[in-house]
DNA sequence: ATAGTATTCAAGCGATTAGTAGAATACTGA
DNA sequence: TCAGTATTCTACTAATCGCTTGAATACTAT
């Protein structure tokens, strides 16, 4: 009977890495590939000390791994579960915490409005040519790995860049923009930027981790 | 900028809520269906008060819903994508905290001898009548749901009950044992009675709650 | 060696959490 | 109405957690 006590304890653990923000921000940063611990410090706000303090729990919890190249310490998620596993709790948090839902229609009010398209549609289309991918995010998270195919333009920037989107023969090819993931703000605020200027854009469902974790090409450099 | 925090902070909300031990025994067996605050007390061995605490932080994590029935107040998970996380905490668990792996190793020394069978293969042979399947869980656990044909014997009463199995004009039927989930010991201590007395005896896989949220038929009574 | 950098360790604080115990509430049946 | 029961609420204590600060460690380049 202890053994019960004991397994559950242990599972305890993990939960407890998921029960603090930071650390959950931490885990989101991770999902999109390998980083160091100042980079990770930077992107949280956090000390490098609380970060890496916050990473060791992560460690023990078994859902992250490091490794030392010379002086930097670089973390990644420890499996593709992991990544399930944040999933999963999204999941839950969205349909049944109503907070998560209220957050969501204040902030992203478009949200509908965007027509959020399924990873598998996605696919179908560039095969088919059809769209133009988006990537919204940082240089160094497009580099680890994208979509196949996908623009790489930081929000930051995508006005100046915009002739790099557009084919001036067809100027109503659909554009597709991804980020981080289902919550991540940049795609939202991409296609809404796109729109005002009157592009057809829409958004990728969810995010670059999960597009990956569910087996679907990815390219890198 | 700030709407991400939050949402993280909403997330954190239901980490916590995974964060205890009590907290996902309670949770696991409200998986098996509705309890009652004291049934969920006892099993888990709390005072009443502090499982209804538990229940109370659950509810506003959106994990459980409750219902009043008279004096009564009867918990349960608020959807099948509650299970879903916790299954994936338990793959987490499983896969990365090597505490996890020796503790099973140490208490379930024969769980790659019992040959565990996948759910969708239980229900081919079930639909073949290839093998007997034993429910030992308690009967009320039972009535509440369980795997078509399954016979019911609570594992306290397997050996004087074990002709309720036994085909005396095929003794060598194999009999398939399942119980809360893949942690629960019921089943593998069965398994291994069964085999005691040179019954052919296998195990399910996992238990009763992810049997029914892949969307395998139930019956009740 | 030495200086400089990235990370971890250790101590300490205020805030939060798990648990207990006893009172309060809500409902049932006589 | 009143007694009995299931649950929740309200303090209260001990333990744990998150974060900060400053020192210690590990590695690199000069």
């Amino acid at each position: 009977m202890s053994f019960k006590h004991e397994l559950f304890a242990q599972f305890a653990r993990v939960g407890k890495a998921l029960s603090n923000a930071n650390r959950l921000e931490l885990l989101e940063f991770l999902a999109q590939g390998e980083r160091s611990v100042e980079q990770l410090s930077k992107v949280a706000g956090l000390t490098v000390a609380n970060t890496s303090q916050h990473l060791q729990q992560l460690r023990h919890a078994g859902m992250v791994s490091c490794r030392k190249e010379g002086l930097k310490v670089y973390y990644r998620v420890s499996g593709d579960d992991v990544i399930d596993l944040l999933g999963a709790l999204r999941a839950v948090a969205e349909r049944h915490v109503t907070d998560v839902q209220h957050l969501v229609a204040t902030y992203l009010t478009v949200k509908d409005d965007l027509e959020p398209i399924p990873r598998e549609e996605l696919l179908e289309r560039v095969r088919d040519g059809l769209v133009t991918v988006l990537d919204v995010r940082p240089p160094e998270e497009y580099a680890a790995g994208h979509v196949p195919g996908a623009v790489n333009i930081p929000l930051g920037e995508l006005e100046q860049r915009l002739e790099e989107l557009g084919n001036p023969e067809n100027e109503n090819r659909e554009i597709v923009a991804y980020c981080r993931g289902p919550h991540c703000v940049l795609a939202f605020d991409a296609v809404a930027r796109l729109r005002e200027r009157g592009m057809k854009a829409r958004r990728l469902e969810d995010g670059y981790p999960e597009w990956r974790t569910a087996g679907l090409p990815v390219e890198t450099t």
